[in-house]
DNA sequence: ACAATTAAAGGTCAAAGAAAGTCAAAGTCA
DNA sequence: TGACTTTGACTTTCTTTGACCTTTAATTGT
């Protein structure tokens, strides 16, 4: 019921520990979550996306792996990098994602954080999709732009 | 009969019993109560509103979830003021005099306030009116809502 | 040695399941 | 009558599962 959330706090405490990356064995973790592998697929692609700041890395075959590594941004202007990377729609998810990684790396304090996310919440835009997404992505870019 | 109320004072009593916040289950509060899991939303919709001081945040889907949050225990802190003063439509133009005003009563920073003016202009919402006017009464409650 | 085969990984995708959201019609009550 | 409430059909989002696919290391036959 929340078997995704548990496999990703998993992950996370691993990749903590072991210093910002973490090589498993897909089945293997399947196997201790009693999961079907393509889980740990679904946990990966939508828990540790290069957007939510993850490089993953994977080979088949006999001694096949998945190694996820945590990615800090650049130092240099952070801010602009992130509005670069924000394209024409942005889901909630994603955004959310994006302000926290802004905070945990310094670029925008916790009180600008939570307004930020405050503004792109679903509750605040209640439009249809696509123009919920546009417009999500164009406010984020907006209230960004005013702290380059 | 107004069960409404019922659930309305039994989240209350659950959120002063567990420090401010409350998460549940939409379906088993409605079990709880026999009702229809829609009579939820609408309790949420008119009892735990921005203006009455309430944050909500919702995920669907397995292992879903809301998650209600108090933030000012009576109108206390000046902005609470504030956001019982936005109607349910905004111009750009008298939302950034707001906005000007908590900055010049220190209720926010420069920062913060060059944020919030950014989300609440016209380029960042481009809908028509009145949908425009009205989503930016909602954005700039829900925006000032985190800093209570 | 080396090419061919086999076995051991991981990948993809779509269907089924699990929650919550929306909206408007129908009911209630002052 | 008009505002507030109750219901339920339909929608959207997120998760779990499994059948089938692709890649690569290891093994085997000559």
């Amino acid at each position: 019921m929340k078997l995704s959330n548990l496999i990703e706090e998993w992950i996370k405490e691993m990749i903590t520990q072991q210093d910002g990356e973490i090589e498993l064995k897909r089945n293997e973790l399947a196997g201790r979550f009693n999961c079907v592998p393509s889980q740990i697929n679904y946990v990966i692609s939508t828990r540790f996306s290069p957007e939510r700041g993850y490089i993953v890395e994977s080979r088949r075959g006999g001694g096949g792996y998945i190694k996820i590594t945590r990615v800090s941004p650049k130092s240099g202007n952070g801010l602009m990098h992130v509005i670069n990377m924000i394209g024409s729609r942005l889901s909630y998810t994603d955004a959310r994602v994006l302000v926290q990684n802004c905070y945990e790396y310094d670029l925008i304090t916790q009180k600008e954080a939570r307004i930020m996310i405050a503004a792109l919440s679903e509750r605040s835009i209640p439009i249809k999709q696509p123009e919920q997404d546009i417009l999500r992505a164009g406010l984020l870019k907006n209230m960004l732009l005013t702290l380059v």
